[in-house]
Formats: C-alpha cells, sequence, structure tokens
DNA sequence: GAAGAATCTGCAAACGTTTGCAATTTACAC
DNA sequence: GTGTAAATTGCAAACGTTTGCAGATTCTTC
C-alpha cells in the first residue's frame, strides 16, 4: 500500500520509456524484452518481465499498432440493409458473432464490431477497411450489399464473408449451401404429405432467395404450388404477420417451409393459437436448427446450419489471407434435421 | 477506369501527407480541414474534401489514436466464469451486446469486443483498459469477478458493468432489481397456487443469487418451501438436468423459478413431453422476457428485464463518465409480465 | 592476453496524425 | 500608402512503439 496504491494501471509507468529508465536500459530493450525476441539477454529480459509486472505494465496498443502496420484486431462488420429496424437482432447472426469472438480469441485477435446501414453510408465498407484499426474484415451477411463487396473483393484480400454462394462471385464466402437446404426442406414436406405449400419468409436477401429458388426447383419439378408469404425478421412485426397470413390462406396451405427457425417458431406459436394440429394438417420446416428448434412444441423439424464449422471457416479463411493466399470459398453441406413438425 | 481503378482504396493517397502535396498545403492545413474545424479558409477546405473524396482517402486512425490519446472505441468485455463451456452464448448477454452496438453506432463509438477468460487470465481487465485501444469499457455480467472489478473502479473512471447491484459496491452498475425480480416471480407462483417451490438454475452468479434471494424473502415469509435445482446454461447440458431433476422430484414440486427464460422454456418442453399440465399441474415463471417467451407453448409468464433501456443507460452513463462525471449507478424495475404459464 | 566471433544493447528514425506557436497573408480603417 | 487586426497557413514537436544499424560487451580459442 502507501505509494504503490495506483499499481496496476498507472503507478506513474505508463510508457515503455518510464519501465527503460526503471531498468536501466533503453526503450528498444524493453521493447525487445517484451515481445520476446531471443536477442535480449535472459537477465535482462526477466528483470523487465519483472518490472513490468509489478508495475502493471501495458505497451500501448495504438502506437504499436501505428509502427508495425498492424493492429490484430479484426473487424465484424453486420450490414443491416433490408429490415427497416436497424438493429442487429437475428440470433443466428449473433450466435455467429459470438463463435467468432471465441474463435478469433483463441488465435489471438481482437474483435471490432461495426453494424452498419448502407442506406445511409453507402461507403461502410471502404470505411471500415481504411480506417486503418482493423487487419482484416469478415461481413456477416450479405445483406442487399453483394456488388458493394463485389468491388472491394478486387482490391482487398484479407476480407471473408459470410453468406450465400453464387456461381462465378469473386469474394471469398463461407456459408451453407442454401439451395440444397431449399430442396431438402420442400422435399421433406412433400415427403410428408404437403401439397400445398408457402415459403414463409422475405426473399430479397440472398441467402433467403436461394432457400426459396431451392424449394421452388422441388415443387415445380412435383408440380406443387409454392407460395410466398412474405414477413420480417423483427420478432415483434412477425407475429402480425404471420397472423394475417394464415388468415387469409386457412386451410389453402398444409406445408410451410420457414426461412427461419425463428420465423418458424413464431409460426407454430401461431398455428397453435389457432388450434391447428402440426404435424396433422400443416407441416413445418424451419432452417438454422437454432436452439430454440429443439424447444418448440412439438420440436420443430429444419435444416441446420453447421455454424460452428462456419465460424470456424470464417476465422481459418480470414488468417490465411491474411498471410496472403488467395482462398476459394466454402461451402458447407446443410443437414435435415428430422423431428416433429414435418 | 484506366489508372485509377485503384481509386476507393489506396490509389496512391495514403497519408494526410500525400494529400497535402496533391492540394498544394501542408499536413497540418488537411488535418484541419478534414476534421472540420473553423480555422481554414472555405476554398481551401472544399478543395481538399474533394480530393479526399476522389481519392477515397480516410485518416489513420490508429495515428490519430495516439495523437489524441483517445480512440473512438468503447471496449466490451463478457467474462465467463463459472461457465464451464467457455462461450459466449447467453442469449440475454447477446441481445443486450446487439443494442449495445446499436447505440454505440449512434453515438459515434465502435465496439471491441472481448471474450475474456479470467481463470486463465486474472488480468483480464487491467489488460483491456491498459491496451490503449479503447477510451472505455462496458463489463456485460460480472460472473464471479465482482472484487476484482471493485478493485478497478477505484483507479479507472470510464467503466459501466452491466449485473446486480450491492449496497455500498464502489463500481458503477446498470442492471434490473434482481431481489425485486424473484419476490414477484415467488409471489405469482403461489398466488397461483404453488406450494413447493424450486428455483431451477445456478445460484453462483450473483445476479441469479439475487433472484433466489429474492424468491426465498417471500417463501419464507409465506411459510413455503424453496429448493434449488441447479444447472448450467449451455443450451446442450441444459435438457438432460432438467430431466434429471423432474424425474428426481416428480409430483413433489408445483411451482419453477426459472433463473432465465431460456431455462424455462427448455423445462416447458420437458414437462411436455412428460405430459406435465402447465400451469395446471405445475406453474412456472421464466425471467428475461426474450422473444422466446412470446413463443412457448403455452406462452410464459415472465419476469420482464428492460433490455432496451439497459443498453441505453450503459451507453448514457458511460458517456458520461467520459466526461468525467462521477455517475450513480442504475437499477431499473422488473416487471411481471403475465402470460400462461403461472 | 589478444584477435575474432558471437551476443547484447543503444541510437535514432520511422509509423501518420494533431496542434501550439509563429509566420504569413489578407482585410480594413485611416 | 501605412498600420493594425484578423484570418489562414506552415513548422515542428509531440503521441509510444518497433527495428535496422552500429557500437559495445562478452565469450572463444589459440
Amino acid at each position: 500500500m502507501g505509494e504503490s496504491d495506483l499499481k496496476g494501471r498507472g503507478g506513474g509507468v505508463r510508457t515503455i520509456t518510464d519501465l527503460a529508465r526503471l531498468a536501466g536500459v533503453s526503450p528498444g530493450t524493453v521493447s525487445r524484452a517484451l515481445a520476446g525476441k531471443s536477442l535480449v539477454n535472459a537477465k535482462t529480459r526477466e528483470k523487465i518481465e519483472k518490472l513490468a509486472r509489478e508495475h502493471g505494465f501495458r505497451p500501448n496498443q495504438m502506437a504499436s499498432g501505428l509502427r508495425r502496420q498492424k493492429t490484430g484486431v479484426i473487424g465484424v462488420a453486420i450490414p443491416l440493409g433490408h429490415d427497416v429496424r436497424q438493429q442487429i437482432s437475428d440470433t443466428f447472426f449473433m450466435t455467429l458473432l459470438g463463435l467468432l469472438a471465441d474463435e478469433l480469441t483463441d488465435r489471438g485477435y481482437d474483435l471490432m464490431l461495426r453494424r452498419v446501414v448502407p442506406l445511409s453510408d453507402e461507403d461502410w465498407l471502404d470505411r471500415f477497411i481504411g480506417s486503418g484499426m482493423i487487419d482484416g474484415v469478415i461481413v456477416i451477411g450479405q445483406s442487399d450489399q453483394f456488388d458493394r463487396i463485389e468491388d472491394v473483393a478486387d482490391g482487398y484480400l484479407p476480407m471473408v464473408v459470410w453468406g450465400n454462394h453464387s456461381e462465378g462471385q469473386r469474394h471469398c464466402v463461407v456459408g451453407t449451401d442454401n439451395r440444397l437446404g431449399g430442396r431438402m426442406a420442400a422435399e421433406r414436406l412433400i415427403a410428408s404429405g404437403a401439397r400445398n405449400l408457402a415459403f414463409l419468409g422475405d426473399t430479397a436477401p440472398i441467402e433467403f432467395a436461394a432457400r426459396y429458388a431451392g424449394a421452388l426447383d422441388v415443387a415445380e419439378r412435383m408440380g406443387v404450388l409454392l407460395r410466398v408469404l412474405p414477413t420480417h425478421l423483427a420478432p415483434d412485426q412477425l407475429g402480425d404477420e404471420i397472423a394475417a397470413h394464415l388468415s387469409t390462406h386457412a386451410g389453402a396451405i398444409d406445408g410451410i417451409f420457414a426461412a427461419t427457425d425463428t420465423i418458424a417458431a413464431a409460426c407454430l406459436a401461431e398455428l397453435h393459437k389457432r388450434g391447428v394440429a402440426v404435424p396433422g394438417s400443416v407441416r413445418i420446416v424451419g432452417f438454422d436448427d437454432l436452439p430454440i428448434a429443439n424447444q418448440t412444441v412439438p420440436p420443430l423439424t429444419t435444416i441446420r446450419q453447421d455454424i460452428h464449422a462456419g465460424a470456424r471457416g470464417l476465422v481459418d479463411l480470414l488468417l490465411r489471407r491474411l498471410a496472403g493466399e488467395e482462398t476459394e470459398s466454402l461451402v458447407l453441406p446443410p443437414q435435415l434435421k428430422i423431428r416433429a413438425t414435418a
């Protein structure tokens, strides 16, 4: 105690130069010692490390970043393109974000999160990259920004995107084969007896469009109708929109492919409220396999995205790109998870 | 096109000095122009701004941060204290994080997310603060790190914590009155006919402990039993643990206060599987009022935390602390949201 | 004990901005 | 025209680190 109660933060030793003075060496030596370089004498290093520990010294990352031209920070951008309610709310994205944080931490990187509203700031990606604050960027969701991302990809290597893969695209993407997933969903619905299908969700986001397209492939092949019932993702609007759809098409639909599990769960709740039997009268297949899919009543049949593999893939590819490699995209196979709704 | 296809990023103009050369002025002037200071001639400023736009120039945030001794970045730390599975997974925290991102973006700050495992790195908070990368820090959840946070709070103003408020604590906290919430939950359970209560969840985290304590207040006052049935938060362990508890105490419990909605939903699913009538035989009250609470069957009665107000409060208080003010803690009132499970 | 090699250490110049101060230009009034 | 004030601009020193280079020390080996 006494005069050392500032210990741990501050304590007078803020810079490498302060510490150098204390240790009786030059700043350069301190820097080398703390960086664990082999060039510095073992004794000297120990003394310096001890002093650093005692005074709770941490080298300034800004200065270090400036000098080394790298920051140890990966930017994660979430573009909020089409949802009017401009909030990061999607459960799947948030889960992915959590896993990314885990993965990046393990690899020694920090994560800088930026919510982005392309409508009011069309320069978002260049701004993020050009800020000098991040070594690379992961974009979660292409939203309606496919073209902008493509533009940037040509001149900037360390970027990986979560989303849908299109033939011939230039940016490196990690994501599920949404179209295949859509096919699997429709096939399952039909296999469990549905003949009048509906796709429940917005078809504007490119991932959802692909899911819909996959379902449509199957519907057309089997000669079955597939309607689109558009909804938003925001939980508060969702319920009402679904209710409206169900009222309009009561009895005319016996198989629902929901764009996400969240939507499926809301739909299940609404059907239950109306006393519609699931899967007796109406079958439902979701998408994502979020934890919630296992807790609905009845438990939700869904198309599983391997979100862990996704997060790992994103970070893997990004780090390889940081090292200069030109990586290919990674398309993960979806998996039909049969529970009780179809 | 042509030689300008590097436009937008790079294009040869990387530094303020490059731009200054192009504009025929000194770097200082460019800096002032871009900062929007009034000291620079309108014409000059326009010319500089035009050039900057044309070349997609962005000042380097690292350099700027170093020089100005502030970064425009707020750190958000999520300590993972007691959960063995070291992952950011809790839905409530992730939702709060999303709202924080929204709120901070609106105020012009960036968000640096750091997952933290106190067990393997007991110096986490000092490290984060001392990194020089962030202007202030928001800690989401006290976990088991109450004391460490207290230690830091004495010497570091710009920190706000989401969590539980204890009498006489020194760090600024924003959070729900968990004890009161616990009381409300127990009261509701008893009011709807329960006489054998159980608290479902871990009581180690201080927030949960307070919820339990509140319920215990009421149970003791009413002369009613309150058991603790410990669980983890991770969705995969959760189901089995709950199943085990339900098997052990089948019939002996008629009112369950779940530490979170997630736990409550899992419990509901498990009860449904067993054919136990809710709220007929067993009543349930959750905590949080996550979107899921509205989608369970039957819809979940729960104690609502005003998460929007929480996010806003956290950012508000932090910014005031950044300005030097010594703010008080903010304790939000919980609200009983009666749906159908109690 | 001296020459040469091998280790360590210090010096000083970066990294790209911002900003106090001083110098310059312009505007204005006489 | 001259003098003074006001408006702009340039200069150069920071911010705290890292690192190439050269100088200084220590260790080998004869």
